[in-house]
DNA sequence: AGCACGCCGACT
DNA sequence: GTCGGCGTGCTC
C-alpha cells in the first residue's frame, strides 16, 4: 500500500503530496486523516506528516517507508483533507501548514513536554439491587455509618461519581473502596471534558421575537435545510438583537438533525451573547476563547468530534470545527478584519464559511450594522439575499449625533483632547448621575515626541515608527516590537527643549482628573487588560457604576450594552481615515458606528459627539448621519477607481529581510517575473502589477518589508502563475535572507 | 529550508 | 595525503 502524505517540514516551494510505502505492520491500521512518521530529506531526519489518501502499490519508483501511525484513529475528515488541498491553492500555503491550523494544539503536546492525558473520573454502581442496598444501609447504620450513608445515598440515585459521593456523605474514599472490595459497588472509568464553566447565567427560557425579529427569522427559515447551500446578509442595526434570531435559526437547524457554527469577532468583546448562547444550548454547544487553556480547547474539540456537540461558538478558526452534517454557519459582525487570519496559512474564515457551505448545502448568514463593502457589494449583486433590522431592540432611536470642529476649538484657545462643547456633555452626565464612554484611538500618553527648536524625533531603533510616551511608566514605548527608552530632560540632538505631541488613553485619563477631579474614569486599554480577565473585571467595575467614564481603544467599541450609557465621545475621529490602506475609510465607519451606538441602550435617550480636524471629510460626516447606504456607494466607486476588492480582487506578494537593498531587488525581481508570466499566460489585460513599494510601515523588528500588489480578476491561472514565481523566487539564489509570501485579498 | 555531495585550498 | 570551505541540487 501506498500513501500519499502531507509532510510538515516541506517547505512551500518543495511542497506536494510525497509517495510513502506503507509496510506490513501498519498498512492495515493506517487511514487517511492520521499522523505518521516519515523520513524525510538526504539526511532522512524523522518528520511528521498526515495521510492525504491511500492507493495500492504500483511498484514504479523505489519509496521510503512510513516509519510509525502516531494516531490510533483519524484527526481529521476527508473533507478537511480536501478543505486542506484547496487552502493551499487558495492562500499560498502548504498542505500540512492548513491541516495543522484546524487542529487543536493539544493534539502535539500528548507524550511531548507537559503530558495531555484524557481526564477520566470513577463512577461509582450499585452492584446488588437498590431496595436490597437500602435494607443493607440501615442494618449497618449503627455499626458503620459512612457505609449506611453510602448505600441510602445510592440506592436512591443508582450511580455517581466517587468524589461526589464523598462530599454529600462525608465518608472517606475508603469506604467506597471497602464496599466495592466487598462486591456490593462497581468501579468505572470514565473519559471527562475539561469544560469551561459558563461564568454568566441568562434567563433564556422565554426567547421571543419581537415582529421585525420575526419576519427577518421567518423569510431566512426557509433556507435552512433545503440542502441547497445558501447565503444571506442579516442588515441590521446595533441593538437590535439579532443574537436572538441567530437561536431560532440554530433551533430550527437542530430540529430537522443539523447542527451549527456561530462565529464571533472576538469572544472577550462578546461576553454577553456567547453567554446566551451557552446558557440555551447547555452541554450541546462548544464555546472556543482564545483564553481557553490547551486542555480545555482540546477537550471541547474531542466533545464536537464525538458528536456530543452540536452547536459551536467561537472566533475565526472555530470554522474548522469538525461538526457533521452543518445546517448553518453565522458569522457575527462579519466585516470585522479579527476573521482574516494574519499568518500563514493567511485564510479569512469568510471563505472558508463559504466553502464549508457550499459542500454541505447549509445556510450562510452574515450579519452586520455595517456590512464590509464586498459582503454588500455581492448581496446587491443577488449573490447573498439580503434582509434588514431598522429598529433597535427597545425601540429607542439611535442617539443623536453631533460632530465638532476641532480646528475651531483649537482658535478658541482650548488645545487639549477635550472639547468645551463635550467637556459641558460630560459634566451634565456627572451631575445626572449618568455614564459616558470615551473612545480614542492610541494607547500611552503621547504618541510623538519631537524637539521644538531642530525638529529631532524619538524612532524605535528597530522599527520606522515613532515612540509612543507612557506616563505610567515614564518610558517610551515602540508599539510593534516593544523596545523601549527612558526620555531625556533635553533633546538628544541639539539640548532643546522636548515637546511631548498627541494625545493616548493615558493623557486623556490625565486631562480628565483635572477637568473633573475626583471622578471616576476606568481606563481600558491594552495596558490595563494584559492581566487576565482584567477586561471582564472593568467592565463589571463599570456596569456596576464604580465610575462616571469609561475611557478606551478599539475594545469599548463593540459590543458593551450598558443601560445607564447616555453619552458617547469619539476623541480624534480622524487618526483612523489616513491609515494607508483601501480599507481605511470602511474601518472608521464602522467604528465609529458601532461606538455611537453604545449610547442610550436603555430608557433614557443617549447622544454621540464626534471631534474631527475635518468635519467636512465625507467618511466623518457621513458616519455622524448613520447614512451606511451613502458610505457604501461613495466607497464602491472608489474602489473600482482605485482597482480594490470588490471589484477587483487583490493579491499582496511580501518580501521582508534584514537587508533593505537586498529585500527591494528582491521585490523588483518578483514584479519583473510576475509581469513576465502574466505576458506569456496571455492575462495581461486582466492583470495590474503595481509596485514594488515599501509595506506602510517599511521597518518592522530590523526587517524591511516591501511588496508588490497584483490587481485582477481572480482565476485558477493568475493563482498558479503566483505560486510559480514564489517557488522560482524561493529557489534563487537572490532569495538568500529574502523571505517571500502572498497574501490573497490583502487586508493592509 | 536543510542536508549531502563534490571539487578546490591549507595543513599535520 | 586529508580536513573543511561553501556552491549546487534534491527532497517520495
Amino acid at each position: 500500500m501506498i500513501a500519499k502524505i502531507a509532510v510538515s517540514v516541506a517547505a512551500y516551494h518543495i511542497d506536494r503530496p510525497y509517495d510513502y510505502f506503507l509496510p506490513e505492520n501498519i498498512a492495515g491500521l493506517a487511514l487517511p486523516g492520521m499522523r505518521v512518521s516519515v523520513p524525510f530529506g538526504a539526511g532522512n531526519k524523522m518528520a511528521e506528516g498526515i495521510i492525504l489518501s491511500l492507493l495500492p502499490e504500483t511498484g514504479d519508483k523505489p519509496l521510503k517507508s512510513v516509519d510509525s501511525l502516531l494516531d490510533g484513529e483519524p484527526l481529521l475528515g476527508d473533507d478537511s483533507l480536501k478543505l486542506a488541498l484547496w487552502m493551499s491553492d487558495r492562500y499560498f500555503c502548504t498542505v500540512y501548514s492548513a491541516l495543522r491550523a484546524m487542529l487543536p494544539a493539544g493534539v502535539w503536546e500528548k507524550g511531548g513536554g507537559k503530558r495531555l492525558g484524557d481526564k477520566t473520573v470513577s463512577i461509582v454502581h450499585l452492584n446488588i439491587a437498590p431496595d436490597e442496598a437500602a435494607g443493607l444501609a440501615s442494618a449497618r447504620k449503627s455499626r458503620a455509618p459512612h457505609q449506611s450513608a453510602v448505600l441510602q445515598l445510592l440506592a436512591a440515585s443508582g450511580s455517581m461519581p466517587i468524589k461526589e459521593i464523598c462530599t454529600i456523605t462525608g465518608a472517606p474514599s475508603s469506604t467506597v473502596k471497602t464496599l466495592e472490595k466487598q462486591g456490593i459497588l462497581a468501579f468505572e472509568k470514565r473519559e471527562v471534558f475539561r469544560r469551561p464553566g459558563s461564568s454568566m447565567n441568562i434567563d433564556t427560557e422565554h426567547i421571543t421575537l419581537n415582529e421585525e425579529q420575526r419576519a427577518a427569522y421567518d423569510s431566512l427559515a426557509p433556507l435552512l435545510g433545503g440542502g441547497r447551500p445558501e447565503a444571506a446578509l442579516l442588515y441590521g442595526v446595533t441593538g437590535s438583537g439579532k443574537t436572538l434570531v441567530y437561536i431560532k435559526l440554530i433551533e430550527k437547524a437542530l430540529e430537522s438533525g443539523k447542527t451549527a457554527i456561530v462565529l464571533v469577532p472576538e469572544i472577550a468583546l462578546t461576553p454577553q451573547a456567547v453567554s446566551i448562547f451557552a446558557s440555551y444550548f447547555g452541554d450541546s454547544v462548544a464555546v472556543l476563547h482564545s483564553a481557553l487553556g490547551t486542555g480545555e480547547r482540546y477537550d471541547e474539540w474531542k466533545r464536537i468530534r464525538s458528536g456530543e456537540v452540536r452547536v459551536v461558538v467561537g472566533t475565526r478558526s472555530a470554522i474548522f470545527a469538525p461538526l457533521e452534517n452543518i445546517g448553518l454557519i453565522v458569522l457575527d459582525e462579519e466585516q470585522e478584519h479579527t476573521y482574516k487570519s494574519e499568518n500563514s496559512p493567511r485564510y479569512h474564515a469568510r471563505d472558508i464559511a463559504k466553502y464549508r457551505v457550499a459542500h454541505s448545502g447549509a445556510l450562510l448568514l452574515l450579519s452586520s450594522a455595517t456590512p464590509s463593502v464586498e459582503s454588500m457589494h455581492s448581496a446587491l449583486a443577488g449573490k447573498y439575499k439580503i434582509f434588514r433590522i431598522d429598529s433597535r431592540f427597545n425601540k429607542r432611536d439611535l442617539p443623536a449625533v453631533r460632530l465638532i470642529d476641532m480646528k475651531k476649538e483649537l482658535k478658541d484657545g482650548n488645545n487639549g483632547s477635550i472639547s468645551s462643547v463635550l467637556k459641558s456633555e460630560i459634566e451634565s452626565n456627572i451631575r445626572s448621575n449618568e455614564q459616558s464612554i470615551l473612545f480614542i484611538n492610541r494607547r500611552g500618553a503621547n504618541p510623538l515626541v519631537a524637539c521644538g527648536e531642530c525638529g529631532f524625533t524619538y524612532k524605535c531603533d528597530n522599527c520606522s515608527v515613532s515612540m509612543t510616551y507612557h506616563s505610567a511608566t515614564n518610558l517610551l514605548l515602540c508599539h510593534y516590537c516593544g523596545h523601549s527608552l527612558k526620555p531625556s530632560d533635553k533633546c538628544p540632538e541639539c539640548g532643546g527643549k522636548l515637546r511631548f505631541m498627541g494625545a493616548g488613553t493615558q493623557k486623556v485619563e490625565t486631562e480628565l482628573s483635572e477637568l473633573f477631579p475626583g471622578i471616576g474614569v476606568i481606563r481600558m486599554d491594552a495596558d490595563t487588560v494584559s492581566q487576565m480577565r482584567s477586561h471582564d473585571k472593568l467592565l463589571n467595575q463599570f456596569r456596576e457604576g464604580g465610575a462616571h467614564v469609561l475611557l478606551g481603544t478599539q475594545m469599548v467599541t463593540k459590543g458593551l450594552d450598558f443601560e445607564n450609557v447616555t453619552l458617547v465621545g469619539v476623541l480624534s475621529a480622524d487618526s483612523m481615515l489616513y491609515m494607508g490602506d483601501y480599507r481605511a475609510h470602511e474601518r472608521a465607519f464602522s467604528l465609529i458606528t458601532q461606538v455611537v451606538g453604545r449610547s442610550g441602550r436603555g430608557e433614557k435617550p443617549g447622544r454621540a459627539f464626534i471631534q474631527t480636524f475635518t468635519p467636512d471629510h465625507e467618511v466623518i460626516a457621513l458616519a455622524s448621519r448613520q447614512d451606511y447606504i451613502g458610505f457604501y456607494e461613495r466607497e464602491i466607486m472608489l474602489r473600482d477607481a482605485l482597482g480594490s476588492p470588490p471589484i477587483h480582487d487583490l493579491f499582496a506578494i511580501s518580501a521582508s529581510g534584514g537587508d533593505e537593498a537586498a529585500v527591494m531587488a528582491a521585490c523588483a525581481k518578483l514584479r519583473g517575473a510576475l509581469v513576465k508570466y502574466f505576458e506569456i499566460g496571455g492575462d495581461a489585460g486582466n492583470v495590474k502589477v503595481l509596485g514594488p513599494a515599501p509595506a506602510p510601515i517599511p521597518k518592522v523588528k530590523n526587517k524591511y518589508r516591501y511588496r508588490v500588489m497584483i490587481s485582477c480578476d481572480n482565476s485558477k491561472r493568475v493563482r498558479d502563475t503566483i505560486a510559480h514565481t514564489l517557488r522560482e523566487f524561493a529557489r534563487d539564489k537572490l532569495s538568500r535572507g529574502v523571505s517571500v509570501y502572498a497574501d490573497a485579498g490583502t487586508y493592509e
